[in-house]
DNA sequence: AATCGATTGTTCGATGTCGAAGTATTCGAG
DNA sequence: CTCGAATACTTCGACATCGAACAATCGATT
């Protein structure tokens, strides 16, 4: 028996009172992330590099040439606080993977521009990650593929905006 | 449009030759697990509490009476390194939530057990939490729940056994 | 044109986690 | 019965991240 199913037992068990059954769901996403995010992060190792460094990286291959974002718009699509921006950044300009350049617009922020190498490596990274997820999806046919997205996007939207504050 | 629909749209643009539509799925998850943590340790703080603790308290609370568990069976449940779960005890002791208890069949091994107020503390809020996943999954009826829940579970079954090393 | 508020990024201190090394205990082979 | 291997946990150092405080710059209002 799979560790979520055991979840919603366990609690009609201890608390028959209590409808668990939304924990399973939210419990296989939750594993589900963290158990992909583990795979990547092997495969991203393997060649040297990691998932944090990947992201940001693909967000600016992403963004179309001439490859430049700004710090703030980075880290939003990333998910990353302003301070821990700042950090990564200057890990990947240490590593020849991106620079910042002057705004001429403006004097207050410098955007992040991928460099030769870095678009080398992001083109390398997600060639892998691409195999890896389809090896992983390789269990589910095409239409519940589309019935699953469809899933997630609802789930999605309902945690992105939240009913009432 | 939402930001996993725009990944995989840009990707298309960028590298044409890739299929970059798995990514969309494992985005989707990796995006919901990191919104639906947020909403949920803010659920719980308002209770003085963190989802880290949660954790414990939980798969203590699961075990059934006497709520004792092994800091290495409580770690491996929730992905937890031995480390950190020595550190999570150890708070967790000092809030008063468990205790170590002694071993009679061995004194290499300290058992935590729950105390009365973890057994309160983890049941206020796994109520809370279902309340708020229920809120999470009202866009999605009973019929699609399951299909959801059976994509996940094959998911979960290809990330959690490697087809080969 | 001067100033105040908003915006953007950085620095700093605190925290949580990991992996490697260390400690204590148990088990098993001879 | 003894000693080495295995087990279970802890300690320690390194590191990524966060939030709060800070600095610099821009824009708008008067």
């Amino acid at each position: 028996m799979d560790p979520t199913e055991r979840l919603v037992d366990d609690w009609r068990r201890e608390l028959p009172e209590l409808d668990a059954s939304p924990m399973r769901t939210f419990a296989q996403v939750n594993r589900l992330a963290a158990l992909v995010r583990r795979r990547i992060e092997d495969e991203f190792e393997a060649a040297g590099f990691n998932l944090a460094t990947f992201d940001v990286l693909s967000a600016l291959h992403r963004s179309g040439a001439p490859y430049e974002m700004l710090p703030s718009k980075i880290a939003s699509a990333v998910m990353l606080s302003p301070s821990g921006m700042t950090h990564r950044i200057d890990q990947l300009v240490e590593q020849g993977l991106v620079e910042r350049v002057a705004d001429p617009s403006s004097r207050r922020t410098a955007p992040v521009r991928l460099t030769e190498r870095g678009i080398e490596t992001s083109t390398a990274l997600v060639h892998r990650l691409v195999t890896l997820e389809q090896q992983l999806l390789a269990s589910i046919d095409d239409r519940r593929r589309g019935a699953l997205t469809q899933d997630l996007s609802a789930l999605l939207n309902a945690a992105e905006h939240p009913v009432a504050e």
